[in-house]
DNA sequence: TTTT
DNA sequence: TTTT
């Protein structure tokens, strides 16, 4: 198909611990929990509500995996991208089910998190180059977006007197 | 929860008419199937491979509806902004299952055309204010974001003559 | 024309305290300054280097000023949604110039505080029916997205156990 | 900073035909100018209105500025997704103005074409396994975000009986 | 001017 | 199962 856009942004906290386990060929798949509510105030009763939305959250991404494993625990607060996937599986009694996850893999999928603590760091590899690894994860790990003044015209102390 | 996002953002196409139907209170009822896919190129034998994933979509919201029964058919291109739901049903042999939409209802719910027809006009009871009505949709029929100068010191004029 | 989007997403901090005006028919305006900024570590010298992005955001919106007003303050963690606005402007010495914002009005513009604190307050005049009020930030102060099953076949005790 | 998202998402058209230039070391960067904008009817005069925003985007991203080499012309309709950035510069006059740009760059970039032709092309060097590449470009050229079932309990030929 |  |  001539362009397609298969997005899911969420904010929220991990229901749980995340579980991390290991394809055959030794590559790290993290599973997350994910949390998301509404509140708001009843027009009539004035009561004050609250809806919660849980999310299957499935992370490929080497990178990421590591972040989960060494940063998040039950409770934090995070911002991912992925993509919506569904499969099919077959449960234990031999029935026929569908689960649609929101999975993070190679391009265009971050986990950011949002609540202190190590935000600064994961890494590792990464240069002042951007690029070379393969799925990362937007600020946390990822190279800058433009480490040095590349577009022609630009000087790099600009961003310390934007005068607003 | 303080501060959560369930955000989905799809650009695809429909892969059959949509289906409208009417709460018992007289609401409209959008059911959208939509397609998004990705191609790629195989990096040992060359061949080029596409993935499809469908979505199922739900419209809640009444000028949406108007949209959807107006303008869209199969085929149809949509980018689409909504919240992921999960919903718990029995189906026909009694077996419990969950189905996941992505539901466009209320607030930062938006559906827009991306091919051509009817694309500018939707709308209706809109006017020069924002606001009013429930379950806008964006560019389609929501209202302009500023549609006179409001902060101070703009003019107007200014939309033509951005100079790149 | 037919279908476009302009959305800018933000997750930052308060470079400083709200600043908040009236219009003369005493509507509110907020003017926030937001940074976001990249870490990474150079790939030669081993060196941890950031760059930070101020971002103008201008909210246009009664309810999220509201917020802005009552919760927020310099080093606040926000998640903000609003779309590209470019204005001209003359300076005091007669220069004319341009000023991108990040514009929070109307319809699929919100705000979502991310550190504690009121997060689920907010609202006011927000009902059990999605709605009526113009201007809604999402989570904070919008209603439920589907507060009732109303999709058919729905059942509303689901919230509480998906099985994963 | 522990969590930031710096994230612009546009649909919109080309206002004239894209400028390629390279740096000094060869490398490709485009520069595209893409109006958004939105209709409405004025709510006394009932008049139709329209207001367009332009967009600088800047894209760094080799895979991706191919791409606008090949297919994109004045009016092509495309969906990209950015970063904001700011820059300093002095103009002819000597007088230091802001110039904010959409920059593609790198990880969590995207370019889409949104009419036909060359929608599924693209590519090249993209294989079975997700990355290598660097600056993506999402469905054009991106590999699938799953190309074989990883995640347990998979089969792939889901994709074509949802049954939806 | 924030945050880590 | 989270968070407020």
């Amino acid at each position: 198909m001539a362009g397609s856009v298969n997005k899911v942004i969420l904010v929220g906290n991990l229901g749980k611990d995340p579980e991390i386990r290991r394809t055959q060929d030794g590559r790290p798949i993290a599973n997350l929990s994910i949390a998301t509510s509404e509140t708001w105030r009843d027009k009539n009763t004035g009561e004050r509500k609250e809806k919660t939305e849980w999310h299957r959250v499935v992370i490929f991404s080497e990178p990421l995996c590591k972040i989960v494993e060494q940063y998040l625990k039950k409770g934090a607060k995070v911002y991912i991208e992925g993509a919506l996937q569904t499969r099919k599986y077959t449960d234990q009694s031999g029935v026929e089910k569908y689960s649609t996850e929101v999975v993070l893999q190679g391009f265009n999928s971050t986990l950011t998190m949002l609540d202190g603590r190590g935000g600064g760091g994961g890494g590792g590899s990464f240069g002042d180059e951007p690029g070379g690894d393969f799925g990362s994860s937007g600020p946390v790990s990822s190279a800058p977006r433009r480490p040095v003044a590349a577009g022609g015209g630009r000087n790099s102390d600009m961003d310390d007197d934007i005068p607003f």
